[in-house]
RNA sequence: GGUGAGAUACUCAAGUGGCCAACGAGGGCAGACUGUAAAUCUGCUGGUUUUUACCUUCGAAGGUUCGAAUCCUUCUCUCACCA
């Protein structure tokens, strides 16, 4: 009885919401005395392979419901992609064909992996069941719902109000992400706060197709990105990558603000949580540098996704870099075969947009050539090596013939 | 289908014949200060080695004019009311 409480207690560790606790406490409670399994959803897009550490919030919950005997329905949304979730903005997209569908559920199994246990995760593509439906099926599935409960959608409802155009076949979404959990039986969906209206849908829909249960549902908060004000997405520039190498991890980590730190260490620190509340403590109380606690952070996060030495090296390599302030060991080079302009060489390593914008830059004391900061808009680069830097992350090598 | 309103840069939003590469706000970038934090202050924020200049841009295409984001025509899209 007692596994069971704690169980229960480390599964609501930073969760937003659960609906249906009580349904979320048989099922555990039906593993821990019959050895009963059960199925977790969860849904992604199948357009943008690249996770980011905002979904492995939610990872991380699904891999500890593994621990206590889920079994992972990791759902590729390959035809509700074409439409895109509502949010006023994308339209139809068109499908994607089947090499890329796959291609793509190949890279999420190679990052996903990494947190969840492959022995206990089912991946699945919806358009396999949703595609079966027909037409006849789909107007079946418009049925059980109506256009007055859809609008009370918050994303629809402000659009709605304000007579911003929302296209019918932004209705189908919901609809048909509920309907995933018909035809897999789920008994816990999870998703961010986001997807309370679409998550609440499957339940509504098992309802109406007497699956024989209602799924419960449990959400994950947003995670913020590292401007700590919007949630992190790629399309916002604000995330950090499972993928990103060990040095640009650690680098974003450390540029988080001090209030976010305790954030992210809620939601993707495996320490206790009176571990991060004594820790907290110290920090307010001067015995331990934030700094330190950031770094303790960005250590584990990055030796989760590259292992111990990577993140040694991460963190010297930052100390080298920006408490030293010495050269990073690792600069992209380029070559050039005539003497450059220095506009046009930021321009070609890639540390501009622009040759006027790179004039700005040196306007203001941004560039840097050699370690030296220059303000001749007109400099020439002859033959030789030059480092180039422009503000203070963006480095490259250059060397002129 | 009818009537009316509208579409300006990453976003919001001014500008209704020349002073417009286009006010302002947010965002972003950079500098100072720091712990590459936060806060604060400052500058920049279409492109181009003619840089007090030139070129391209205000939904799209044409037109009027010495000159158009601004006026006219057609088209596309959005919204409101009516049906």
């Amino acid at each position: 009885m007692k596994m069971l409480e704690s169980a229960l207690e480390e599964i609501k560790r930073g969760v937003s919401e659960i609906i249906d606790e009580k349904r979320v406490a048989l099922l555990l409670k039906n593993y821990f005395e019959k050895g009963e399994e059960y199925f977790v959803k969860a849904g992604f897009d199948p357009t943008a392979p690249d996770l980011h550490l905002g979904h492995t919030v939610l990872l991380q919950k699904m891999s500890l419901f593994q621990k206590y005997g889920a079994t992972v329905q990791f759902i590729i949304g390959d035809f509700t992609g074409m439409i895109g979730d509502p949010t006023g903005k994308n339209e139809t997209r068109k499908k994607l064909d089947r090499q890329t569908v796959i291609k793509n559920a190949k890279s999420y199994e190679e990052q996903v992996f990494k947190i969840l246990d492959p022995k206990k995760t089912e991946i699945l593509f919806n358009s396999s069941w949703i595609e079966k439906l027909g037409s006849s099926g789909m107007l079946e599935l418009t049925t059980t719902f109506n256009v007055a409960r859809m609008l009370e959608r918050e994303d629809f409802e402000k659009r709605y109000k304000s007579g911003a155009s929302i296209s019918i076949s932004e209705f189908l979404y919901p609809l048909l992400q509920g309907y995933d959990s018909v035809a897999i039986k789920s008994d816990i969906e999870m998703g961010g706060t986001d997807q309370k209206f679409n998550l609440l849908m499957g339940r509504h829909l098992q309802r109406a197709y007497s699956v024989g249960k209602e799924q419960a549902v449990v959400m994950m908060p947003l995670l913020e990105g590292l401007d700590g004000v919007n949630k992190m997405s790629k399309s916002l520039g604000n995330y950090i990558g499972v993928t990103d190498a060990p040095n640009d991890m650690f680098g974003k980590i450390l540029s988080i603000s001090d209030d976010l730190m305790w954030r992210y260490y809620e939601l993707l620190s495996s320490l206790s949580i009176s571990q991060i509340e004594s820790l907290k403590q110290k920090v307010d109380s001067g015995v331990i540098h934030p700094k330190v606690a950031k770094e303790n952070l960005a250590i584990e996060i990055v030796t989760r996704y590259h292992g111990d030495n990577e993140a040694a090296d991460a963190k010297k390599e930052f100390e080298k870099v920006h408490s030293k302030n010495q050269l990073p060991s690792d600069i992209a080079e380029f070559e050039a075969q005539d003497s450059k302009w220095i506009a046009q060489a930021l321009v070609d390593c890639g540390l501009e947009p622009s040759t006027s914008q790179a004039r700005r830059d040196i306007k203001q004391n941004a560039v840097s050539v050699n370690q030296k900061k220059i303000s001749d808009q007109q400099l020439q680069l002859d033959s030789g090596e030059y480092i180039l830097q422009v503000g203070k992350r963006k480095f490259a090598k250059l060397k002129v013939k």
